[in-house]
RNA sequence: GGACAGGUGGCCGAGUGGUUAAAGGCAGCAGACUGUAAAUCUGCCCGCGUGAGCGUACGCUGGUUCGAAUCCAGCCCUGUCCA
């Protein structure tokens, strides 16, 4: 890549957030002369946001670092007609309330990482339902649909992907993109907005709401789309069966989310650095060079930085505190989930499956049974054992990374 | 509206009357090895129960049969082609 003028541009580039740029050098000279409004859409679909979108909040964060103003938009509008990228399973319709709740909740989430107010480079947050809502639906054929060709909308690959499966493709689907261009031209209209950023799939969209505020209103305007951040192992952020990485802490501790970041891949901690915390470069450039066990040094760093942003310094300390007595010292901290016991003979099945360790008695039972369960570093071999109150705090785990505390009576 | 193909466990995908809780793969979990990493090997992987028991399960509803994911009927859904 060339060498950019802006803040922006190089700020973007050296952290790797580049994938493709619309107009680079055209963007580059506009950042070096002005404040540019730059927005990214988000889905109102759960109450949380979680670790796959960060890379776009860490991008709005970003281009707030640079003097630039970020716009959040969130998508009641479109979550409204019900999100058909899943395939055949019941397309659940939210609620007026369930959205406007759900945005309430994720908004919480943006004001750790952005600064929101009045100010010209001051962060806000718009939800699309607020022009979406009102368009009709002759007027929207008229003034957009008309912009837009079917032989096109057939080549983009979400699209394509769909036809060549030979798997169902909805109207609404089909009409997806054409909403999220007009967003685009609405937001330029409102907000002076001049580029919009989004993931790599993300290019088809942004090119026609592009496309459709120059042939509607003369406008130029931008795009920047990041690289699909993977795993080393090739899957993707924040996607796994037993749950996403939520960023609300009420979805996910704030000791789960620094134990996500803890047992990063050892190939993927200098990305993850650059892209997920405020480390210097320089600083990163020297935990990344680290090599062998020396490496836990650069996870313990990204796991602090990363936490510290989403559910700030003290819950990263404290998270840290507790990984360190755990794992470290063989004890006890204060972040394990914890679980009484009330009766006076409780099966330590149960007790397995109360505070979340095991889905069922008999997932339980087979863990014993292959030697995972320990109570104070002893290893449980009688899945029939049942437990009273004691006096002292124990601990009990499930596998090297599972630890809980049996409180005392 | 018609013809044809299809709807199986988190996903993919075998299975066409009984020994099928359903091959195989992926994902996941646990064990070994390690650095709370990766790779590899081993075990587990619907629920409940004292491991031979029960309950649920192969789109839905009903039927045939001693017995059905497997056969029949109707319905719902998806795809391809036709109107």
């Amino acid at each position: 890549m060339t060498e950019f003028s802006s803040d922006l541009l190089r700020l973007l580039d050296e952290r790797g957030y580049i994938h493709q740029t619309t107009d680079a050098e055209g963007l580059d000279a506009l950042a070096a002369k002005q404040i540019v409004p730059a927005y990214i859409g988000f889905d109102a679909t759960a109450s949380s946001l979680h670790v796959g979108n960060l890379v776009s909040i860490m991008l709005l964060r970003r281009v707030q670092q640079a003097g630039h103003k970020p716009i959040v938009v969130m998508g009641g509008g479109t979550t409204k007609i019900g999100d058909p990228s899943g395939k055949d399973d019941v397309r659940k319709m939210l609620t007026e309330d369930d959205i406007a709740r759900n945005i309430a909740s994720i908004q919480s989430t943006f004001e750790k990482f952005l600064t929101f107010g009045d100010g010209p480079t001051d962060a806000i947050l718009v939800n699309n339902d607020d022009w979406l809502g009102k368009l009709g639906y002759i007027e929207l054929l008229r003034d957009v649909g008309r912009h837009f060709t079917v032989n096109r909308m057939l080549t983009f690959d979400s699209v394509k992907l769909r036809l060549d499966r030979e798997q169902p493709l909805t109207f609404i689907e089909f009409n997806y993109m054409i909403l999220q261009a007009y967003d685009f031209l609405e937001l330029a209209r409102r907000h002076g907005c001049r580029l919009q950023l989004g993931g790599s799939d993300q290019w088809g969209n942004i090119v026609n709401g592009m496309e459709l505020a120059r042939r509607i209103d003369g406008t130029e305007l931008f795009g920047v789309t990041t690289p699909l951040i993977t795993k080393a192992d090739g899957s993707k952020m924040g996607k796994s069966v037993d749950g996403a990485i939520w960023l609300n802490d009420d979805m996910l501790s704030s000791y789960d989310y620094w134990q996500f970041w803890r047992n990063t891949d050892d190939r993927d901690v200098g990305k993850f650095l650059r892209l997920f915390t405020d480390v210097p470069l320089d600083e990163i450039a020297r935990l990344e060079a680290l090599e062998g066990a020396e490496i836990n040094t650069a996870k313990l760093a990204l796991a602090n930085a990363a936490t510290a942003l989403c559910h700030g310094e003290e819950a990263a300390r404290q998270a840290e505190a507790t990984a360190q007595a755990t794992f470290a010292g063989g004890g006890l901290g204060d972040d394990l989930p914890k679980i009484a016991i009330d009766e006076s003979n409780m099966p330590i099945t149960d007790l397995l499956v109360a505070i979340g360790f095991a889905a069922s008695k008999g997932e339980a039972k087979r863990l014993i049974k292959g030697g995972g369960v320990k109570i104070d570093g002893e290893k449980i071999a009688d899945e029939k054992l049942t437990l009273r109150p004691e006096s002292a705090d124990r601990k009990l785990s499930v596998g090297k990374k599972k630890h809980g505390i049996i409180a005392a009576k």
